[in-house]
Parts: structure tokens; C-alpha cells; sequence
RNA sequence: GGGCGUAUAGCUCAGCGGAAGAGCGCUUGACUCACAUUCAAGAGGCCGUUGGUUCGACACCAACUACGCCCACCA
């Protein structure tokens, strides 16, 4: 690349590695800055240790940076906590992948060692997620970063589980839980994803024991059949009313089952029978404790059938699903298959076919902790954004089950529970016990399972503030401000911090839950691993830089929606960022012998207009960053920048800075110079980098701009006339550049302009005499009365009583002319057509505000008069 | 079976009870002394369908259609 189009270029990883070595080090993200501000906190969702951040982080995070550093820059005592969680399944899963590729199971090494290679682990990617962390210039306050798994956390879930067990909120219990016979372990209900599949119903016959015929019972999943344990009916049910206490047996093993009548059964469903699994099945499990019956447990952890599966031990469900179809089949007990389709429960971490199964497992009691999460959010003091998913989160927490804790892993938080081998106490304890309180016996075995990895990020939001500790940290921040997460992780994570925090800490977790989408690929595709379309955030920042990363995630969304990610908006976010760049460089190179306050200010109309422009849009980014729509903050800011500062201001002020007087080119250099800082400073919390470098740059007070006043418009000089009129002049530019454009008068070419209006409008035409001259490439600007009559050969349009005449000849192309001006006037025609029917509509002048009305008639009469100074004009030609 | 979302320019998406917006793409012109990662001008929309509320609806309400998502104990 040439060194002088280099100049030109911004090059982002020039400064962004600079500035955030030196925020970080000199502390600006500690929240001891402003230390007597008001609080403002968010802790940042932990990203799992398991792998490497995805674009949904850079979403998610850019969001909790961009709202930091605005509270931050508003005076507010900013604490952003960053930190990260172990990921139980996830993590272990991943070493055991490793493990494997050395030939060897977690069971060779053994659990310490495991836990040894298990923090390696962690530590590796620790170290590479807080570096991406970093390189989105996140300003968050690393001296406060914590991890769900370090001593601190670690202590608070001891203290949770302790009180919540003495409470008798946590309970063990042989119930039927949700099993993962690849993972190994249990999962909770919201960890099933049900996914439809076509399968098969089989009818199958069930012989009455007295010989008096059969019953035929239908089902999806005949490898149960050896865990039967009973046969039950609707009570209504009229064709088998008089079976109820009858016995059935069943034909591939002989078993007697009870023919029971339950509510459950749906008589339009299948046959109207259904034969009861207690032991693999909820809703059987639930009919068999209603009942009272007997668990015939048959499918192992390992996903195959025990011994009490009789002869077909030792099949996997599959095959014993196979052989015992045979088995009716050879028997004559298939009654026939039908096609169904139907739901099936697969693990959401690895999509195995869940298998339910009873066994003895820790539980949450959720009832008693639901009421108050639901309340707390029912009466406003937590409140969603957007509001819609208040619905998804009430409609979920009102159907809570109990929630299943125990994990059958080794990586995560060991249940806090001990069994005495002698006298078999359990003992639930916040430090580990030496000896059995009960018989004084040494001989404890703590529980081997650990908790759920939702059970500690649900305690995040207090733990990491120093909870069990009442330390100032948490006295200061708890209730944090605001949660930024996505919908996808209301029910794991959201609903579990709130239903936490109340019980433990008797106050909400946060004021706002701010719920983003999830990033799509270019296609709208969920991204994904196996999809392949994932795109990693370090290599966009390599090619694009942090700061176009951001600013593209932060245009164009909506809270709540989900987004695409489309390399074009990011082109177009390095574009304007360059924008930025070569604005401040053509500032600086005007700025060279700038002295602030050096000759009193001498605004111009431009200048008071970009004033209040800037004024406007300031105002309107608060009122946007207070709603969470960061996306319309930044695309006012994107808009001004652009459109109104540099193709309008800077082209204007040229004049100026090049030729002005000294005192003028001083009035110029300052509004050029304070507008352009506080552009910087409203896109700071977007762009934090870019911002930075060219703040510094430019004339500025303090020592960072992170540190600077957030402008909100309050103080600032308002300019309402002079911005109107500086529009008109600006719809006069426009319209004479469309007149140049369309006879193909190109810019290089000076054209003599005519005004001719009456004289207060031509005052005004004075005043912007030279911004017409440079912006619309006069030749010369000369001011008539109103009616002043068009010379031969000229091209016309009309600007809200300002006829503007740009005398052509030999150059005018009087077709063109003709085509040009009567497009205007149909334009006109609507117009006037639309606005007097409105305006001669009773009801519309009896009901509609004074105000709107009165904004009508203006609007009539200027599309009338347009259209008469056109047609007038047009008389010319014909 | 419930609940929710989306439907606006060729594409991707903002927006809004009082004259349809952006970016990209397209057309035409310009290497104009900060920037061709640019500038200027322009074309392009019955704002999904049908009703209703209203002086006024693209916006609010209802129904419908299409697509998407979430929840659910569909043997």
C-alpha cells in the first residue's frame, strides 16, 4: 500500500492493543473510579471454560461494554464483573475427549487425577477467553474476576446447599429423573430437548389370566415391557369397565400386572390401554406412586437391560426392543403396527436418547422458592427487556418441577454431603466433617456426585459480589442494575438467579434482564459446529479491528431480535470508522495553530445548526441507551456523523479555514473541534478504541475519554430557528445540484444562480450565500425581488418560497427541462391532492391537535405555491 | 396442544397514530486540496391478506395466511 493512501486508511491494530494496555493499567475500569457516583453494576455472564468465545459472546458482551462505559462516562460508579464458569458436562466432557485420544478413560488416572488434568484445562482457556475479552475492549474490572468454581464461589454453594437442605428446599429421593447413558449422568428437565420422530405403535396383546381373551395395550417403546408392573384404564371407559382388578399376563415372561383405572389414560389414544413402567416413564412413574406400585427397575445406567430384564439382559434397549417384538410376533401377540409421530427426549449436550430411570438423587423443591420469583417480577421489580419475555419466564416458572441437582460427574461442586459407614448418618455439612456426630465414627464417605453447574451460576450474581461475606462490595452493588443475556438461557440461567437470590439474599438479583437474540450466520442459520458456519470474532478483529466488530453488532439490531451476520455491514462499519478518521485528520491538520479561546466566537448559521443538530442527537442517544435500543443510539450517531457533520459541516467551515479572517477561521476551528470530540464521546461506548485515539488527538480535557462527560444536550446552547433555516438553505443546495445533475452540469463546471423570493427570505439566501457557493458550485449568486421573471433558458425549482433560477443557456437541454418539471409538479398534484382533502375533512379540522392542522395548511400552501411558480415556469417552454 | 416472534425497497434490516427510512446492490456523473473504505444526483415500496378502532393506521385491535422459535406427561 502507498505510505499516502496508508495515511489515509485508519489502521486499527495500531491502537487498539495500545489503549487497552493503558486503560487496564492505569485502572479506569476499576469501579473505585468515581467512587461517589451511583452505582452501576452488571456482572457479566461467565463464559464456559470449555472452548473459545463465538460471535453470540462478542453480541452479548459488546452490549454489557456499551452500557458500562456510557454509565461510566455519566459519572455512575461502574462495576462490570467479569468471570467464568466451570461447565460441568461440558468441560469433563471435552478432557475426556482428550483422554481418550491417548487411549485412556477417566477411570485409568482416577478422580484426583483427572481433576489435576481437568484444571490444566481450565486454565489454558481461561487464559485464552479473558485475551479475547480484551481484545473486544471490554472494561470490565479484572481485579474482581471470578471463576464458579474458585474458593469463594465454592463456599457460597456450600452455604446455599446447607441452608437449603435445613429448610428442607433440598431433599434426596428415589425419583425418576432424566439419564444420559453417553454422558453418564443425570440431567435436569430443561436439559432434554424433544425433538419429533416418526416411530411405530405397537399393539401388542396382553392375555387375561383367567383365559377370558386379551387386552391390547399400544406402545412406542416395547423394551419397557419387562418393567411392567401394571395395565391401567380410563375409570369412564365403557369397554373396559368390567376389567378393572382383573390381572393380565404378560406373554414374553409370564408376569401377572393388575389392571388399574387411571384418569391418565386418554380413550381416544391408541387402544385405551396403556401398560405402566414406573421405573421408565414419568407419567407411569407418577400413576405407579398414585397406586402404589411395584418398581421394576430394568434398563442400567449403561443404557442396556439388567438382570431383571430376565432373558433379555444384557441387550441394549435396541436390541431388546427388536427381540421382543419377535417374541410377540412369534407368539401371535402382535395385534399390528401403526405409524406415529411422536416426541423423543434426547440429551441437549450430545442428542442420546434420554432414558428415564428411578434413582436416588438430590432435588431442589421448587414450589416454595417459584412464588416469590414470580411475584418479584409479576409487580415490576424485575423487569424484562424486552417486556414480551416477562410471559415466557411467568409461563415456565408456573409449571416448575423439582429440579434434579446431582451430577454423576467429578468435575463441579462436590455435594457437601457425608454417609457414615458405621451408622449410616447422613451428615450435610459447610466444612468437611472429621467424624459422624451421631456414633463419633470415622468412617464418612462423602457423596461422590457433584452439582448441577446452573446450581452455582445461579448464586453468580451475589457470590461473586463476596456473598457468604457481607462485604462492602455487595452491600454496594447488590441489587445489580441490569442482566444482558440471551433468550436462549431464561430458563437455565435467568429464572435460577432470580429464584436464588431471593431466597438468599431476600432481594432481587438485578433491576433488568436486557434479553438479546442470538447471531445467525449470512443465511439465517443458527451458527454451529457442525454446521460449520461459526465465525470466530478474533479473526474478524485481526482483519477489521475491534471497534467495526462492535459497531456492526450494535446497527441494525433490535432488542430481542436475532441477527445475521453479513460481512458487507462490516465493511460498512470499517467505512465509517475510517470516516471518522480522515475527519479528524483533515481537524488536525486545520488545528495546528488553534488556541482555545484565543478571539471571541463569531457562530455562523452553519454553525449554530451543527450545534443544535449535535444538541438533538445527544439528547435522542440518552433517550435511546435508557430504552436499551443501542442500535437507534448508534444509528443516530451514524447518521449525524455522517451526513450532517462531515458531508455538510466540514465542506462548509472550509471556506473559513482556508480563506476566513482570523478571528472566523478561530470560530471554525473550535466547532469543528468541539463537535468533533463529542462525537467521539457519544460513540465512545460503541467504538471505544478509535474513539480514544482520535479524542486524544484532538483538543480535549482529561486524561481519558473514558472518563469524559457523556454529552447529553442538558447546558448546551439551543439554536431551533437557525437550524430550520439552515435546512432551507441546504434544500436549496440540494435542488440546484439536482438541477445540475439532471442537465448534466457537472460540479467542476460554476453555474450563476438566481434567488428571487420576497426580502426576508432573501435574507437568508444572503446568509448562506457562501455555503451555496462552494456546496452547489456557483459562479455567482443573484438576489431578486419575488416574481422576478426567468430569463431565457433557464432551469427552475421552488424551495418553500425561494424561486431558484439557474440560467442555462446553450447548455439546458429543454426536454429535459420540461420532464424535470413536470415530474415535480405531478409530485406536487399528490400532495396538494391528499393535504386539501384532508384539510377540507370536518372531522379532521374538528379533532385533530391545532397544532397538526395548522402544520397541514402550511404544507397545502407550499405545495401550491410550488406548484404554481412550476407551471409558471413551464408556460415558458410551450 | 399451548405460547411467542417475524412478514416494510432487489437483498439484509431499522422505524413510526399525523408527508415511507438506512446499509448493501443498481443507474448516472466526479480521482473536488480529510477520505474513491470517497463525493454528488437518481431509480426502486397498494409497509403479508381481510375486517375493525380513529378525523387520520404501515403503525393500535381481531381474524387469516406463510415462515421461524419456545414450551408440553402425544402410551
Amino acid at each position: 500500500m502507498a505510505e499516502e493512501q496508508r495515511a489515509a486508511t485508519y489502521q486499527p491494530q495500531e491502537v487498539e492493543e495500545k489503549w487497552y494496555k493503558i486503560w487496564e493499567e492505569n485502572g479506569y475500569f476499576s469501579s473505585e473510579i468515581n467512587a461517589d457516583g451511583e452505582p452501576f453494576c452488571i456482572v457479566m455472564p461467565p463464559p464456559n471454560v470449555t472452548g473459545q468465545l463465538h460471535m453470540g459472546h462478542a453480541l452479548d458482551q459488546t452490549l454489557q461494554d456499551v452500557l458500562t462505559r456510557w454509565r461510566r462516562m455519566q459519572g455512575r460508579r461502574t462495576l462490570w464483573l467479569p468471570g467464568t464458569d466451570h461447565a460441568g458436562i461440558a468441560t469433563q466432557a471435552k478432557v475426556e475427549e482428550a483422554l481418550a485420544k491417548e487411549g485412556i478413560s477417566k477411570y485409568d488416572i482416577g478422580r484426583e487425577a483427572f481433576l489435576e488434568r481437568t484444571w490444566e484445562w481450565k486454565d489454558t482457556y481461561h487464559a485464552r477467553i479473558t485475551k479475547q475479552v480484551r481484545k473486544l475492549g471490554c472494561s470490565c474490572d479484572w481485579e474482581k474476576e471470578r471463576f464458579t468454581l474458585d474458593e469463594g464461589c465454592s463456599r457460597a454453594v456450600r452455604e446455599v446447599f446447607c441452608e437449603l437442605y435445613d429448610k428442607g428446599l433440598i431433599y434426596r429421593g428415589s425419583y425418576i429423573v432424566n439419564w444420559c447413558s453417553h454422558c453418564q449422568t443425570t440431567i435436569s428437565d430443561i436439559e432434554v430437548e424433544h425433538k419429533d420422530h416418526e416411530g411405530h405403535l405397537w399393539h401388542l396383546r396382553y392375555p387375561y389370566t383367567d383365559g377370558s381373551g386379551y387386552i391390547v395395550v399400544a406402545t412406542t417403546r416395547p423394551e419397557t415391557i419387562p418393567g411392567d408392573t401394571a395395565v391401567a384404564v380410563n375409570p369412564n371407559d365403557p369397554r373396559y369397565a368390567d376389567k378393572i382388578g382383573k390381572t393380565v399376563t404378560i406373554p414374553v415372561n409370564g408376569r401377572e400386572l393388575p389392571i388399574i383405572a387411571d384418569e391418565y389414560c386418554d380413550m381416544e389414544f391408541g387402544t385405551g390401554a396403556v401398560k405402566i413402567t414406573p421405573c421408565h416413564d414419568p407419567n407411569d412413574f407418577d400413576i405407579g406412586q398414585r397406586h402404589k406400585l411395584e418398581q421394576l427397575n430394568v434398563i442400567g445406567r449403561d443404557g442396556k437391560m439388567n438382570e431383571a430384564a430376565g432373558k433379555y439382559a444384557g441387550m441394549t434397549t435396541a436390541e431388546c426392543r427388536e427381540a421382543i417384538i419377535k417374541d410377540f410376533t412369534d407368539m401371535g401377540m402382535l395385534e399390528k403396527i401403526t405409524e406415529i409421530n411422536h416426541s423423543v427426549g434426547e440429551c441437549y449436550r450430545c442428542g442420546t436418547v434420554v432414558e428415564p430411570l428411578v434413582s436416588p438423587q438430590w432435588f431442589v423443591k421448587m414450589l416454595p422458592l417459584a412464588k416469590p420469583a414470580i411475584d418479584k417480577v409479576n409487580d415490576g421489580t424485575i423487569r424484562f427487556v424486552p417486556e414480551r419475555f416477562t410471559k415466557t419466564y411467568i409461563g415456565w416458572m408456573e409449571n416448575i418441577r423439582d429440579w434434579c441437582i446431582s451430577r454423576q460427574l467429578w468435575w463441579g461442586h462436590r455435594i457437601p454431603v457425608w454417609y457414615c459407614a458405621d451408622c449410616g448418618e447422613t451428615i450435610v455439612a459447610k466444612d468437611d466433617p472429621t467424624c459422624c456426630p451421631k456414633c463419633g465414627g470415622a468412617h464418612l464417605d462423602q457423596d461422590p456426585d457433584v452439582l448441577d453447574t446452573w446450581f452455582s451460576s445461579g448464586l453468580w450474581p451475589f457470590s461473586t459480589l463476596g456473598w457468604p461475606d457481607q462485604t462492602q462490595l455487595l452491600k454496594d452493588f447488590y441489587p445489580t442494575s441490569v442482566l444482558v443475556t440471551g433468550y436462549d438461557i431464561i430458563f437455565f440461567w435467568v429464572a435460577r438467579m432470580i429464584f436464588s437470590g431471593l431466597e438468599q439474599m431476600d432481594e432481587h438479583p438485578f433491576d433488568d434482564v436486557f434479553i438479546h437474540g442470538i447471531v445467525r450466520d449470512e443465511l439465517g442459520r443458527k451458527m454451529s459446529k457442525s454446521l460449520g458456519n461459526g465465525v470466530d470474532p478474533l479473526e474478524i478483529i485481526a482483519q477489521y479491528g475491534a471497534d467495526s466488530l462492535r459497531f456492526m453488532l450494535m446497527t441494525g439490531i433490535a432488542p430481542g431480535n436475532d441477527t445475521r451476520f453479513k460481512p458487507e455491514r462490516l465493511e460498512g462499519a470499517r467505512n465509517f470508522l475510517n470516516k471518522l478518521f480522515n475527519a479528524t485528520r483533515f481537524a488536525l491538520m486545520n488545528l495546528e495553530d488553534y488556541e482555545e479561546g484565543r478571539y471571541p466566537l463569531q457562530l455562523t448559521l452553519a454553525d449554530k445548526w451543527i450545534l443544535e443538530r449535535l444538541r438533538i442527537t445527544a439528547i435522542g442517544v440518552n433517550e435511546n441507551m435508557e430504552k436499551y435500543e443501542l442500535g437507534e443510539a448508534a444509528r443516530m450517531i451514524y447518521d449525524f456523523s455522517w451526513d450532517e457533520f462531515c458531508d455538510w459541516y466540514v465542506e462548509i467551515a472550509k471556506a473559513r479555514l482556508y480563506r476566513g479572517t482570523p478571528e472566523e477561521r478561530h470560530t471554525a476551528q473550535t466547532v469543528l473541534a468541539t463537535v468533533l470530540s463529542h462525537i467521539m464521546e457519544l460513540l465512545h461506548p460503541f467504538t471505544p478504541f478509535v474513539t480514544e485515539d482520535l479524542w486524544q488527538k484532538l483538543p480535549h480535557n482529561g486524561e481519558t475519554i473514558m472518563l469524559a462527560k457523556y454529552p447529553n444536550g442538558v447546558g448546551m446552547d439551543a439554536y431551533e430557528e437557525e437550524a430550520q433555516q439552515m435546512q432551507q438553505i441546504m434544500d436549496c443546495i440540494r435542488a440546484i445540484r439536482n438541477i445540475r445533475a439532471e442537465m448534466g452540469v457537472q460540479l467542476g463546471k460554476k453555474a450563476d444562480v438566481i434567488f428571487a423570493a420576497e426580502p426576508q427570505l432573501l435574507d437568508l439566501v444572503k446568509t448562506g450565500e457562501s455555503y451555496i457557493m462552494s456546496l452547489a458550485s456557483a459562479a455567482s449568486v443573484t438576489l431578486e425581488a419575488a416574481g422576478f421573471a426567468a430569463p431565457a433558458q433557464s432551469a427552475k425549482a421552488h424551495v418553500r418560497g425561494i424561486d431558484i433560477f439557474l440560467p442555462l443557456a446553450g447548455v439546458i437541454d429543454i426536454d429535459k427541462e420540461i420532464a424535470r418539471i413536470e415530474k415535480e409538479i405531478a409530485a406536487c398534484d399528490a400532495d396538494i391532492a391528499r393535504l386539501s382533502g384532508k384539510l377540507n375533512n370536518e372531522s379532521f379540522i374538528g379533532k385533530a391537535p391545532a397544532a397538526v392542522v395548522e402544520k397541514e395548511r402550511n404544507r397545502l400552501k407550499e405545495c401550491e405555491d410550488k406548484r404554481v411558480s412550476l407551471v409558471e415556469h413551464l408556460q415558458l417552454f410551450k
